[in-house]
DNA sequence: GTGCTTGCAAAGAGTTTGCACCGTC
DNA sequence: GACGGTGCAAACTCTTTGCAAGCAC
């Protein structure tokens, strides 16, 4: 029942939230999170505080998306999404021509890259007529 | 004097805050646009649904970083950015290699689409050596 | 004049923080 | 036993909404 945080304390709350974050194979908010985990077994501001720390370790990413954070594990998901500025539908973009460029911006910027979350606004099939081409 | 929003209303509120989105070369929120204006010209809450209904006519973009809305002209700005996770430091990255693929997602999808922007997670320099190294 | 727009105030979502107690190492 | 982690409650930030008065068309 050994499970390392690296630093972080094997706390049940932790082991609850890794668990639980692990069996979902698409980002969730911190609220998303809480609602997986048994009643009353972790606050929500444990869960806040204990998705920051993932975080700063590696164990975890976090993107955006529309005004809430979003986290995943480390090494999976890849979310690349289109949002209707007017209805905001939303649909997912299968293929990522990103990962070439990944590569080419590590070496001119000396970051390392752990997720590059992408989203594209326009208008969905229904709403852009109801919008002047602008460009 | 003579302005036109679309179907919306030339009000002043509305031209002052037009005025102000385009003294600006990067996306701003809306507290941020709030700030440029004359004391007291525009409520807040002015400013906000203002904002919402430019996105709508297509005059203003919507992007999101970190939590919180930015807005700018449509036709202008490109951020690209790259973000640290752990000390929050950013850096711009020039080269987009991004607008040949939008016209074939477009064709794809049906979509119509406006803006992309792009925000690319990791470590920076700093930084990376305290993590290990995920992947 | 009609109906879109506004200011004001209040509410709402999502997230963060202070503090005393608790549990891991 | 020390110190990091937690629950609880309160505070905070950003944003949205209801309503009556105001202004563009």
């Amino acid at each position: 029942m050994e499970r390392r945080f690296g630093p972080l304390r094997a706390t049940s709350q932790r082991i609850l939230i890794h668990d639980a974050l692990s069996s979902q194979s698409r980002p969730v908010s911190a609220e998303d999170l809480y609602a997986l985990l048994p009643k009353e077994s972790v606050d929500l501001s444990t869960v806040y505080r204990t998705l920051d720390a993932f975080v700063k370790e590696g164990i975890v990413v976090k993107s955006f998306f529309e005004s809430r954070g979003l986290y995943h594990l480390a090494g999976g998901i890849h979310r690349h999404v289109l949002v209707c500025l007017d209805c905001h539908a939303t649909e997912e973009i299968d293929d990522c021509p990103f990962h070439e460029l990944e590569d080419d911006v590590e070496s001119k910027t000396d970051f390392q890259i752990l997720y590059h979350p992408l989203e594209l606004f326009g208008y969905c099939k229904n709403c852009k007529g109801k919008h002047p081409h602008k460009e």
